[in-house]
RNA sequence: UGCCGGAUGGUGUAAUGGUAGCACAGCAGACUCUGAAUCUGCUUGUCUAGGUUCGAAUCCUAGUCCGGCAACCA
């Protein structure tokens, strides 16, 4: 069973686990692992690979390893690392004790490519940036043997070893696969397996001036771990006989079957860590966290919870095709898991003060309010209902529309858990004409009343305001990407945050960081985990709650 | 123009030679102290053309369209 109850679909990478476990292969075992490159946090696209690989691996009762892809420290640092893990922690998975670094295996990459090159199989090339560009071909045209190709081994094992010295400069030799330069895929037209770069790595230091390129690191990555189904995505599929190649080669100890699947594209939000850095450096958010950000811990921070998540990553399924998925399958989710657990609470966004005229002054009345439907566990509270009360202004309308069924002059409904009113006058603004205070007669809750419809409301006197963020989607379209000619940022959406003040009721006022709630009637909002103060709330919007009002 | 991969309703997917199903979205209705939730119903689909077969989304051939590949990135 999934978060979401339904059976998980046989998608083509469990068929493949299937038969590979019923034959036997890997004794049976299933090892998996989650690589990301310190260079970025982690978004709703690397949800999908988590769940898919720790997933298959819980699911087989096999391992899933953390493993950090760290061979080029021109853009690592350790910030990542670090939220990295939180991230993969969140979202609800364990790497136990498989926590490793590519570049905890640099030494061990370097005796494989000595092997290589002693084989004859591996040689220094001695050619020039723009000379090896040149000579690599296209993909319409083969490619022309490098002159170093044919360098005895012996020479190029004292290149290579004078290289990791320090004897050359940066780029002017590289490491190279002796492959074949006429082949049609490019990626095995002697691809480069390490270059020379006095780069600080952020964890081995100054102790490297040379660098394993991804291909050749990867693959000899997942042979030293024992991975048996190395999954990734679509792009590396064309990699996919360098892997096979580069491990067939060396004497590792045993050869993990690459396994790719489509990235996830969601509408109306762009998925690369490169853009998704420029929004953050750019100050187009408030950062990698900001809660309009398709990042886990910008989700997190608007009050998307792990299991809606990982229900949703189950839902979209993994295919071999490149897929848009709708937001609103997310949101979807989102709303699912919320509202079998948030606690409900009342509070008014846009405030509109209603008197009661037939009630005292001084007199409150304390009312029952169910804190969850959907769970009866969860109790109730107390809310005071007094003579002054704000509901939300578009809750009432002076001039109502066909099919309105709220507050409007002459109209009644149903204050939620506080009995009836029915409007008796309005007070205007003298100026502008606007809608100041609206008063009413009141009837309790037993009174035989026929209403179509129930409003929130909060005590004038009791309530407190508190600051109150929603957010509406990043762009403006469903794919900013699309024209690859024009700047994506040119579809922002400039109204994506709208910071209004609020009125909660007073069981709102100590939210926990990070605590969930429904305002009943409006939505999901979470309490901010990095602005709420002890007493003082800051309360994000995680999602609105559907509205099937009839528009317009 | 080369190579690799792919194509099922608006969207995401299932069906692995035997009734094209599910979810989201949309629409309609029931119920409701949240116009939420819940429940019911409806609309919409196998890229095209051939072939194999009693029978094809599934197998074959050709075409069309889409994506990826020419970093000393991952």
């Amino acid at each position: 069973m999934t978060d979401s109850g339904t059976l998980p679909s046989r998608h083509f990478i469990r068929q493949i686990i299937d038969r590979d476990v019923a034959a036997g292969k890997n004794g049976g075992n299933v090892v998996t692992r989650f690589p990301p490159e310190p260079n970025g946090y982690l978004h709703i696209g690397h949800a999908k690979s988590i769940c898919l690989n720790f997933g298959l691996a819980q699911e087989y009762g096999g391992q899933c390893h953390l493993r950090y892809d760290d061979t080029n420290p021109a853009a690592e640092d350790v910030e990542y690392v670090d939220a990295i893990e939180t991230d993969v922690r969140w979202l609800g998975f364990d790497w136990g004790e498989h926590h490793y670094f590519a570049s905890d295996y640099f030494e061990q990459f370097y005796q494989f490519a000595e092997e290589l090159i002693r084989k004859g199989k591996a040689y220094v090339c001695t050619l020039s940036p723009e000379d090896f560009k040149d000579y690599r071909g296209a993909p319409t045209r083969p490619g022309k043997e490098s002159p170093s190709r044919n360098r005895p081994s012996e020479e190029s094992l004292d290149l290579f070893r004078r290289m990791r010295a320090g004897e050359f400069a940066d780029g002017q030799y590289v490491l190279r696969a002796k492959i074949d330069m006429a082949s049609p895929n490019l990626h095995l037209r002697d691809p480069v397996l390490y270059r020379i770069k006095r780069l600080h790595h952020h964890r081995t230091g100054d102790d490297w001036c040379i660098y394993p390129m991804y291909d050749f690191a990867h693959g000899i990555s997942d042979a030293i771990e024992g991975i048996t189904h190395s999954i990734c995505t679509l792009e590396f599929e064309v990699h996919r006989p360098l892997y096979d190649w580069i491990l067939d080669q060396i004497s590792v100890p045993c050869h993990p079957q690459q396994i790719e699947f489509a990235r996830l594209n969601l509408t109306y939000t762009v998925m690369s860590k490169r853009r998704l850095l420029q929004l953050a450096q750019e100050k187009r958010v408030s950062g990698w966290d900001d809660p309009r950000m398709p990042t886990l811990c910008g989700m997190r921070r608007r009050g998307y919870t792990p299991a809606a998540i990982r229900a949703f990553c189950e839902t979209i399924g993994v295919t071999k095709y490149d897929s848009m998925t709708e937001v609103a399958l997310l949101e979807h989710c989102v709303r699912e898991d919320l509202n079998k657990r948030a606690l409900r609470r009342m509070a008014v966004l846009n405030p509109l003060k209603v008197i009661i005229t037939n009630l005292p002054d001084t007199a409150g009345i304390d009312v029952e309010a169910v804190n969850n439907p959907e769970d009866p566990e969860a109790g109730k509270r107390a809310m005071a209902f007094t003579r002054e009360i704000f509901i939300e202004r578009e809750d009432f309308a002076e001039e109502p529309p066909p099919k309105y069924f709220r507050l409007a002059p002459g109209k009644s409904v149903r204050l939620r858990y506080a009995g009836f009113i029915t409007c008796e006058r309005v007070e205007h603004d003298d100026t502008t004409g606007e809608v100041t205070a609206v008063h009413c007669r009141w009837e309790p809750p037993d009174t035989k009343v026929k209403v179509k419809a129930t409003i929130h409301w909060v005590s004038a006197e009791h309530a407190r305001p508190v600051e109150v963020r929603l957010y509406d989607r990043l762009f403006t379209v469903p794919d900013p990407m699309e024209d690859k000619d024009a700047d994506f940022k040119a579809h922002l959406n400039p109204d994506s945050l709208k910071i209004v003040t609020g009125y909660a009721e007073p069981a709102l006022l100590d939210a926990r960081p990070g605590e969930f709630f429904q305002f009943e009637r409006t939505g999901y909002f979470c309490a901010d985990a990095k602005d709420s103060l002890p007493g003082t709330p800051v309360f994000n919007q995680t999602v609105a709650l559907k509205d099937l009002r009839v528009k317009g």
